[in-house]
RNA sequence: GGCUCCAUGGUCAAGCGGUUAAGACAUCGCCCUUUCACGGCGGUAACACGGGUUCGAUUCCCGUUGGAGUCACCA
């Protein structure tokens, strides 16, 4: 049987990078077995709904790669479904009231004070109550009396107070519970929607969904799920729940942390390719010791089997080392697309920005990392002459000051300020006074930066700022040097 | 708190009864080098604890501890 799984996101603001996660397990899950991925917006809370979400997470999913494979056809293309939609079609409040005739639910009554005065129990800030089953005794007069006369009214999941109920997840293993634990859920809301609780389960089999593919803070309303498959006497899919992404303090990743979201990745710098290749990685590994993975290769490699149980940390700081591989690995032409614009952030000047973006290629992890790599070439910042002495280099601030003062007039005669000419020129020197390279190019290479790093070395930092530029910062090293 | 799940280095993780317990990130050191970076090489660092089962447990079972999730007319 092909396999087909879905993603069903609810439309209340950006894209969570554990949601994208599981999304993208859901793709792979499908497409590895050659199976199909659906999309499925679960918007039945109207409250909750946010402007322009949708659009957040179809352009993530475009962007990510991540296309699903059917829904009502939109110019072109597929659009999603739509729970509220659906709604529309009366399908939910169809299978509810199947479900009420079986005596697998009941019509509920009751009005937010009663369920107030129910006893609650408060646990670290949060109420706990179950519905007592009051509305299961009304007779099937009170019903029709009640619905006649307009009473607002929900519909409650009916789940005995004995005995237990068991669902299979594909990694955890056969998972059961005491139905004494169980609520007596609300299926349809007095809005007449349905509830997440039951839509999914209704849009999960009417969609001949095989595989539910998501994260584990569901596992434990899955039971009731499981009993929902039961009652409409269908069979349940195959689950499979995801294990939780944290942040570095092991709690549940949040707006807090600053990076939970693809959009605020994406704002960072960092390239879809990676994002994608990193959270693949969180939770899941292939059989050999790979890291670097195309979309394409994911689909290949991902066995859902392979799917750790046990939670994982977001750390941003191995993603930052694998986006800096990607954009290592990227084209000259569209890397500089991407990098100009922090380029000109900071270098106004007539420089050749494709020169400068070259160097910069091997030594970014993120896009962001760019000004303050390079803004030294538009002008030389304010340094310690500290910087000149280095004991390696066998440098200090009398040796610098003596490579300086000999070199100014070098340099003032050169006329190539090319790379390779001022190299001669240097290696000439360096070769007369019988020392190591770095003696001379430290000093310099100080001089003309003024920074302690740059990305390049000193002949080809000459090449690009020029001869004016290059002398006026040499004879500020000799002054700041005879000052010192 | 009830219920459920999880437990290999700082982090991601391989392992699925017998291994010198992989690999990656981070960290440290060395080399290379026109400093730093890049690159190359190497080091430090882990089976939470206690009982079983077994000739033999990181691996299987139980308990303890620790962590997490969940307990809405939200998904």
């Amino acid at each position: 049987m092909k396999i087909r799984t879905r993603y069903a996101p609810s439309p209340t603001g950006k894209m969570h990078v554990g949601n994208l996660r599981t999304a993208l397990y859901e793709f792979l899950t499908a497409k590895h077995a050659g199976g199909d991925f659906m999309l499925r917006i679960e918007d039945t809370d109207q409250e909750r709904f946010v402007e322009g979400a949708i659009e957040i997470i179809n352009r993530t999913l475009e962007k990510t790669g991540l296309v699903h494979d059917e829904g009502p056809d939109k110019d072109g293309g597929y659009g999603p479904y739509v729970q509220s939609e659906r709604v529309k079609t009366g399908i939910y409040m169809k299978y509810a009231k199947e479900l009420v005739e079986k005596g697998e639910a009941y019509y509920c009554f009751c009005d937010k004070e009663r369920l107030a005065s129910l006893k609650t129990e408060v646990v670290e800030g949060k109420e706990i109550c179950m519905y007592d089953k009051h509305c299961l005794g009304l007779s099937k007069e009170e019903v029709e009396a009640n619905l006649a006369a307009g009473k607002p009214f929900v519909i409650r999941q009916n789940i005995p107070n004995e005995g237990t109920t068991t669902f299979v997840d594909e990694l955890y293993g056969e998972i059961t519970v005491d139905n004494a634990e169980l609520d007596d859920m609300i299926l349809i809301k007095s809005d007449g929607f349905p509830t997440y609780n039951f839509a999914n389960v209704v849009d999960d089999h009417t969609m001949n969904i095989t595989h539910v593919v998501r994260g584990n803070e569901y596992i434990s309303s899955s039971p009731k799920y499981q009993r929902l498959y039961d009652a409409f006497g269908w069979q349940s899919p195959v689950y499979i729940h995801l294990p939780l992404i944290t942040d570095e303090n092991h709690k549940k990743l949040s707006k807090r942390s600053g990076h939970s979201s693809f959009e605020d990745l994406i704002d960072q710098g960092f390239v879809s390719e990676a994002i994608v290749n990193y959270i693949a990685l969180l939770g899941w590994s292939p059989e050999d010791n790979r890291e670097i993975f195309s979309l394409d290769e994911l689909i290949k490699e991902f066995d859902y089997h392979r799917i750790s149980k046990s939670p994982a940390v977001f750390d941003i700081v191995k993603l930052r080392w694998m986006n800096g591989e990607y954009i290592k690995a990227m084209e000259f032409d569209s890397f500089y697309e991407m990098a100009e614009p922090y380029l000109k952030q900071v270098l106004t000047k007539d420089f050749d920005l494709k020169k400068i973006a070259n160097m910069v290629k091997t030594r970014i992890e993120v896009f962001p990392d760019i000004p303050a790599l390079v803004d030294f070439f538009e002008e030389l910042p304010e340094y310690d002459p500290e910087m000149y002495t280095h004991k390696k280099m066998k440098t200090n601030a009398e040796t610098s000051l003596q490579v300086l003062k000999d070199m100014l007039p070098l340099l003032e005669a050169q006329e190539d300020y090319s790379n390779d000419g001022l190299y001669a020129l240097l290696s000439k020197y360096v070769e007369e006074k019988g020392v190591k390279n770095g003696y001379v190019m430290w000093p310099i290479r100080t001089a003309v930066s003024g920074k302690q790093m740059t990305p390049a070395g000193a002949t080809e930092i000459m090449e690009i700022i020029g001869k004016d530029e290059t002398l006026k910062r040499i004879r500020k090293g000799i002054a700041l040097l005879e000052n010192a």
